[in-house]
DNA sequence: TTAATACATGGCAATATTGCCAAATAACAA
DNA sequence: TTGTTATTTGGCAATATTGCCATGTATTAA
């Protein structure tokens, strides 16, 4: 049986393991400006088209994209904007250990 | 050859999958409060005493907490405390993934 | 209808993560 | 010294993730 307070960690872990990747991070950060298609998406991230897929799939999966068909072409974009907070705490972690890296040199 | 942008992403991935694991989510939602020893740690997450520690080294390694030695405990605290944004963040996904499944209902 | 374009999916091998046990280490007490 | 407690580390099997290839599907054009 599982605890409520489990149940809640693991929603969240399921949520941020899905922007736990290069590839992936890279989709969000450029879906931010608004929707953009597969085949831009692809371009970006320069894998196969089956691989950038699977990726799209893991961001719609967790609710952080969400697409749109529009002929042809599948749109994705952005569900939730807070995830450029993601960005901005990932960037206070890498100054500070700069920070901590420059005082152990002196 | 890696570009710019590549290790950009994958910088700040290292960070972000860190964090992806309900465990280490657990530990540094516990630890905002302030410093907690490895033995306290070990209570929250249920785990052998050998997992927690590993947990602790992943998110050491990132960056996201530090250590300190006191005695024959090792206390461990966070040093980004905007960690807490990702929190909110993945609240705020699933508010929306909620929100969306409700209205599929009607 | 056939062909072409844009994506998605199944399968699979390579790789990474996880969590336990057992053993090592460090600090302090007796 | 020996013992005890707190924590880390090594090893390893189970599991999950990743990325390519081949194939399937949907939409539109000819």
């Amino acid at each position: 049986m599982k605890t409520r307070q489990q149940a809640k960690y693991e929603a969240r872990a399921r949520i941020i393991k899905a922007l736990a990747h290069p590839a992936r991070l890279l989709i969000v950060d450029k879906l931010i400006p608004g929707p953009r298609c597969v085949c831009d998406i692809r371009q970006w991230v320069g894998s196969d088209m089956s691989t950038v897929s699977k990726h799209l799939l893991v961001l719609k999966n967790a609710g952080i994209v969400q697409c749109e068909k529009r002929g042809v072409q599948v749109f994705y974009s952005l569900r939730c904007p807070c995830v450029v907070s993601f960005f901005e705490c990932a960037e206070s972690v890498m100054k500070t250990t700069a920070k901590d890296q420059r005082r152990l040199l002196k």
